[in-house]
DNA sequence: GATATAGTTTGGTTATGGTCGAAGTATGAA
DNA sequence: TTCATACTTCGACCATAACCAAACTATATC
């Protein structure tokens, strides 16, 4: 009883299709402006707004202000998660998708997950940290290894920084695609960072979609077998 | 955009209060029929047989009629596995929910996720298992050792047969109360039904809190221990 | 056969909530 | 100060869908 009213609750806010597609926008880990949503969602700004305070008050969504600009993101991963999960579900049962398109087939091989990499290079990534001993499995957690610590440091990523923070640095993320695991956490986040920094991957705007540039996908696999 | 439409259309089905506490219903396991969740939802009986038609054509739950019944259960353990997830966001959000009454705290304990046992036991069990080497973590996705497969084909559970079949042996479910992995797939299935059968445990009707007798609960830890 | 039980279908009522235009607030720029 | 941009609030409108009573179908029991 009480548990339903709960997911009701939460459903009724991801099942209007204005505030579904915001969601989705923001899964893409950006954050976006009270317009911008409203254009993605292809409602006016009033509506927009309306849709966006019931998100906020909910706590599906943080707003930070910024002049006379509010930014929207996802409050947390773990409401990234769950919007993944939704999807994943939707995909299984959706209205027989026979043959997934070739832009269907580039989300599969890589895509953002609210901030980090997922898709097959995700769930590769973590393949690799994991058999080359720098993530460790324990309780079905993924957890740094001292030899994953001073790897990461070096590369110019400030793993024992992030130790002292409240997300975790490590943490799994069941990829619907895949159906494997792959990387989330503060690590994921940071390395995500990076692979775009290093301009080994080019943004479709206005989708989760990323393609790794012919040079950039010779990069991250040379970074795998490091 | 296409992305939205498929979370809208999950989220709206699950949105409806009605719905939603025949869901969460039905992630007790046990099948039901139209009436026993008309009468869950708090709704008459022609509303709720067009509730279970949308959640059936939708996918989300099966429906095998039995003479004059229909059994509705829910379609997977995909479908279970996002509601537990969708609830865990809820908890999370929900309106500051300061002290966890007794009942939540029994529910946190010990509960039925759709077919296997969550909360803390459901937990403990799979700690235990992997510190015996019964079940081992590789890429993040539970395996049956060699060890394990004897132990609980010894135990009196068919291992083998379940590995001929579609459905995994071993899955792990993330425990929102616990936030720590737990046994799903047709091995946590088959041992929640042994618990069951030897009367360890009293369901509470209606809930999926599920109490261990003083007695069960001795035999769960000798269990665990074994 | 007659009767009871389980569930669906139809039709009509109601209300919740999404929508936008217009007016209002807040921030920044000229 | 004045104007422009970004967003919110208000008010009114409208559509979707949740709901039930009554009638209907199908299965079981007597």
């Amino acid at each position: 009883m009480k548990a339903g009213t709960d997911l009701a609750q939460i459903g009724s806010l991801v099942g209007d299709p204005a505030r579904a597609n915001m969601l989705a926008a923001l899964m893409g880990g950006t954050a976006l402006t009270a317009s911008e949503l409203a254009l993605e969602a292809g409602v006016g700004l009033p509506t927009a707004s309306s849709h966006l305070a019931k998100l906020s008050e909910a706590g599906l969504v943080d707003v930070v202000r910024q002049g006379r600009h509010r930014y929207y993101t996802l409050a947390d991963h773990h409401v990234g998660a769950m919007l993944e999960n939704i999807m994943g579900v939707a995909a299984k049962l959706g209205p027989t998708r026979v043959l997934p398109g070739p832009r269907d087939q580039a989300m599969r091989e890589a895509r953002v997950c609210y901030d980090h990499l997922a898709g097959e290079m995700g769930v590769a990534m973590l393949d690799s940290f994991i058999e080359r001993g720098l993530i460790r499995l324990e309780d079905g957690l993924p957890r740094l290894s001292e030899a994953g610590t001073s790897f990461f440091q070096n590369s110019g990523i400030d793993v024992n920084g992030m130790k002292r923070k409240r997300r975790p640095v490590c943490r799994t993320c069941l990829d619907w695609s895949a159906r494997r695991a792959h990387l989330a956490g503060s690590l994921g986040a940071a390395l995500l960072d990076r692979i775009q920094a290093k301009g080994w991957v080019r943004r479709e705007k206005g989708s989760r979609t990323i393609r790794f540039t012919p040079m950039g996908r010779r990069e991250f696999e040379l970074f795998l077998r490091d």
